[in-house]
DNA sequence: TTAGTATTATAGTATGATTTATTGGGTCAG
DNA sequence: CTGACCCAATAAATCATACTATAATACTAA
């Protein structure tokens, strides 16, 4: 099992990785504006001491995640923020080890609680026995790991990561990393696992989607899915507002309807 | 305006841009399979004729991307699928430009029918009167372009841009050239300004979209987006069974409530 | 068998030279 | 004075080569 968002040992980067971290980072706080032309390959290069291969190499994983571009003669420039890819691990990486504020996660939940529901309706319809297994597994993970909450965390998004997985939507598998940011900054501010009852709570609501897409029932797990995004984001205090500001139905445009 | 995902003049790429998209579509195409080990710097650079330079800076561009993960000695690897950023603007192009299936525009629409009913509800909730003119500029630029498939794409694009950007969630702002792939593409197999009597329903639907969005009306805009690209989906012949599957709540979760 | 060590293939890093493209200024004809 | 054109300066893009670090493998010794 592949857990793209919550790879975080983070020792012995290498050259490039550093050099690509330490200015998007600086990017992100504006350090280098948006706008700006940052400096010259060899200012970078005494500034972050390495070779001009290494500083390109990290120039171009910049430029492929929509940070900056290149052009000779002009320099390169930081680009604004809508050509950013949010749903990049590494940009997520670095938002999190700077630290997120609360609107930072209203953002993120904003969009799981679309997507995630999504992928619940559609997993529901197209799921296979063996995905319907590994969700399983990653359940009774979670129920194994009332203690640590590093555990917890890491099954958590094994279950969420699963239903992505049997959605069948390429796009839907590929925001994994932003899940696991969300996960593992909530769980941070206001653990799941802090008392017995609050344990017991969420894993009722885990159960819940399991039991729709167990199923095939993509009204009752796609609604399992959103009470529980919903508690989530209640838990945190990031939610605004007493009502739904509306509804929006879920059709299936792809595979087994 | 920014048009992310509609810059296609093509031609007059750079060496390593060449590379990245050579190998980039070669592993779409399974000809670099997934998981597998692809040649070494040596085999690579004589197979494209260029320099270690710009391959391994087009194998960094890969690896940001998510494609490949290269390791000392091991070699370069294929990921998994669900590590690539299907939401990366690259990626999308190397698919388009392969030709892509109903299946594919399925998968757009399923992650479209969620985003922008969203993105319209905290637009209506949080646009400033400067966004709510560009969305208009937009929409007169579409009316003005219905002889023109070309133009009236662009300004499509442009319409649905500006919404993203009034939603004030980066995360949305940074899906433009999803939404840029998804109607090239389908202005492609289907245009919208194929008979007048098609080009009026549709520009009546995004009328009913700007309407909602500025009478700071969540429910109306949303709806009308849903319509809107639930008739497209139908247009292209996407859609998949005659009822929603289900439906979900959109709260707000950041920013102005 | 096992543990430790040497080998070696491969990606990673460094450096200097060369090429290419764009900007900005300057020249000259109209 | 205006515009088109050319030229030089500049910074990125590319090339070529050498060297380093890492980890998988094979080999040796306990």
């Amino acid at each position: 099992m592949l857990l793209n968002g919550l790879r975080r040992p983070v020792r012995a980067r290498s050259a490039h990785d550093l050099v690509a971290r330490g200015i998007g980072q600086n990017i992100m706080q504006g350090r280098f504006p948006i706008g700006s032309i940052l400096p010259g390959d060899a200012d970078l290069m005494e500034l972050y001491g390495v070779s001009r291969t290494s500083l390109r190499e990290a120039l171009k994983t910049l430029a492929a995640k929509g940070l900056i571009e290149s052009k000779t003669k002009v320099g390169t420039k930081v680009l604004d923020r809508n050509n950013w890819n949010m749903f990049d691990a590494d940009i997520l990486d670095w938002h999190l080890e700077m630290g997120v504020d609360a609107r930072f996660l209203g953002w993120l939940f904003e969009i799981r609680q679309m997507l995630e529901p999504l992928a619940c309706a559609t997993a529901a319809m197209r799921r296979t026995p063996d995905q319907l297994e590994e969700m399983q597994r990653a359940l009774e993970a979670m129920y194994l790991c009332e203690t640590s909450r590093q555990g917890f965390t890491k099954a958590d998004l094994a279950f969420h990561q699963a239903i992505l997985e049997a959605s069948a939507n390429p796009f839907l598998q590929s925001i994994g990393s932003m899940i696991g940011a969300a996960l593992a900054t909530s769980f941070t501010i206001s653990s799941p696992v802090s008392s017995d009852a609050r344990f017991k709570a969420v894993m009722r609501q885990h159960q819940a989607v399991l039991d729709g897409i167990a199923q095939r029932n993509p009204v009752a797990a796609s609604e399992a899915m959103s009470a529980l995004i919903l508690q989530a984001a209640e838990r945190i205090q990031i939610k605004h507002g007493e009502s739904a500001l509306t509804t929006v139905q879920i059709h299936a445009f792809s595979g087994v309807a």
